[in-house]
RNA sequence: CGAGGUGUAGCGCAGUUGGUAGCGCGCUUGGUUUGGGACCAAGAUGCCGGGGGUUCGAGUCCUCUCACCUCGACCA
């Protein structure tokens, strides 16, 4: 399409500045709405509801694995968050503090939950004694705050909308499959439910989770070539239960400590839908957590029998999908655009001359296909062609990363393919920490991570020649 | 936390050497329209981010402050 016609005047196109492209493209889906508070976001209607059906299909997953919800208070007093060192550390930082309750000033300032490791493990040392108590596998769905100074809708705010899983195991062994199992889940509801291809892996120890033994991740690739970290599983071993004394009496009656896990996403995953699917004409969303599905559009619907038509193929409809009817009195134009925009996978134009051939017009918004289907083959086709384009974003989203996945065996070809097309760089590693930090200071690009697909691209580390000992994949990341 | 930018109607903006506020979109009403953001007519909408100053007079000048955005260092 070298002379497509602008429909949509409103959106910066990704290509000239692509992070207003995205601010554009969040406010002008009706996604969120900037807060009073600063770095805080409301997140509206469409928006919430793409952030539903995450939760329902996550939860379908959760609770088939054995999880059960709980919650837990959003505060959490000062000396709780202290006792495992690392922990602290790496969170003290971003922590909100509640000093006073009314006028009162509290005797211990309470840290409004970036995380609730702690409550959890505060818990489980409380209803963990036997190992007939094991395991325990909880998963609570809440807003976490992290005082973040760059801040941007959905990819970073100072609230957050998320889940965290945390689960205590007798053993190492069940822990690591937890840990394993629950990556996993998040690889597949990636792929299957919003069409992103991740890499999985294990996080270096810089990257890892403050107090984990190991972090795991998805990491996926943005329409601009920046990474983006889109879910986590950690592996704790038993450093949080010998900093909170969760034990539990084994079969030989030995006291033991218990081994742990935690993992969650958040709406970051939005973020990544709008950045790895998203056009010019503003969202795409694939099928499978699009608010709506199919978009009736009337044409002509001053004339009789239009709008009759197109409230009973609503109906007919409403059976098999999420449709919604725009019957507003609005030019059959403008509303191409809005749901265009709105990244409504699939349009339904109904007008006096399909009527009169008993047939709609179906449109796709990945490319604007247009297919002819008879009004009797509504049922079998819709579903069909929603199929296909759930297929079809999954695998130009895997076609794009494939175009920007690149090699490198020396720093100088590193930052000659981050300074022109940005990507993942694969790139063999020692595992020495200071050539990860040396990478990152020349270049700015972070290990994203050490890919369970290994592959040998050379024999030497990329930046001190020395034997490597993993490929890493390298990138710029959100 | 560093560097830059912006605050005027719901949104996007204009506002000259200082003279008491305007345009586009949207909104309301009526009519004509409807296969890629229609047209005509008539309306409604303002603590000019906030405080303090200069001045007969401040959206405009000075000063302090607040908020937000973008880009970098740290993080889901």
């Amino acid at each position: 399409m070298a002379q497509e016609k602008k429909f949509v005047e409103a959106i910066t196109p990704m290509n000239e500045d692509f992070a207003q492209w995205y601010t554009d493209i969040v406010k002008k889906a009706d996604l969120v709405e900037y807060s009073s508070v600063k770095g805080c976001m409301i997140v509206r209607p469409y928006g919430y509801a793409i952030w539903e059906l995450i939760q329902k299909e996550l939860d379908r997953r959760f609770k088939e694995t054995g999880h059960e919800n709980v919650y837990m208070p959003m505060f959490i007093p000062e000396s709780l968050l202290q006792k495992e060192k690392e922990h602290v550390e790496g969170f003290a930082p971003e922590v909100a503090w509640v000093t006073h309750g009314g006028s009162e000033r509290l005797a211990e300032r309470l840290c409004v939950r970036p995380t609730s490791e702690t409550l959890f493990c505060d818990h489980y040392a409380n209803i963990v004694q036997s190992y007939r108590d094991l395991p325990k596998l909880y998963n609570q769905w809440c807003s976490v705050v992290r005082w973040e100074k760059t801040t941007r809708p959905f990819l970073r705010s100072v609230e957050f909308l998320w889940q965290e899983g945390h689960t205590v195991h007798a053993t190492a062994e069940e822990a690591q499959e937890e840990t394993l199992r629950m990556l996993n889940t998040y690889a597949s509801f990636c792929e299957d439910y919003l069409a992103i291809p991740v890499i999985k892996g294990q996080k270096t120890e810089k990257e890892k989770f403050a107090g984990a033994k190991a972090t795991y991740t998805i990491e996926s690739l943005m329409h601009d070539g920046k990474a983006l970290q889109s879910g986590t599983s950690h592996n704790f071993g038993d450093g949080f239960a010998r900093a909170f004394g969760i034990q539990y009496l084994d079969k030989e009656n030995k006291l033991q400590y218990a081994h742990q896990t935690s993992w969650g996403v958040s709406t970051r995953l939005i973020g990544a839908i709008i950045m790895v699917h998203g056009d010019d004409s503003g969202l795409v969303l694939p099928p499978r957590v699009a608010p709506i599905q199919v978009v009736i559009v009337p044409v002509s619907q001053h004339v009789e029998g239009v709008l009759d038509k197109a409230y009973e193929l609503k109906e007919r409809l409403s059976r098999f999908c999420r449709v919604k009817l725009d019957d507003s009195d609005k030019m059959p134009g403008w509303k191409f655009s809005e749901y265009e925009m709105r990244g409504v996978p699939l349009r339904l134009e109904v007008g006096p001359k399909d009527i009169q051939k008993n047939q709609v017009v179906l449109v796709k918004r990945e490319n604007r296909e247009k297919i002819f289907v008879s009004m009797d083959e509504l049922e079998a086709r819709i579903p069909q062609v929603l199929d296909e384009i759930q297929a079809s974003l999954y695998n130009k989203a895997l076609a794009h990363r494939e175009s920007r996945t690149f090699k490198a065996t020396t720093l100088d070809e590193m930052e000659n393919i981050l300074n022109t097309t940005q990507g993942f760089i694969k790139a063999m590693w020692c595992g020495d920490e200071a050539c990860e930090k040396a990478v990152k200071e020349r270049m700015a690009a972070t290990a994203r991570c050490i890919p369970f697909e290994q592959e040998k691209i050379s024999d030497h580390c990329v930046c001190c020649g020395k034997e490597a000992k993993h490929m890493l994949y390298w990138g710029r990341a959100y």
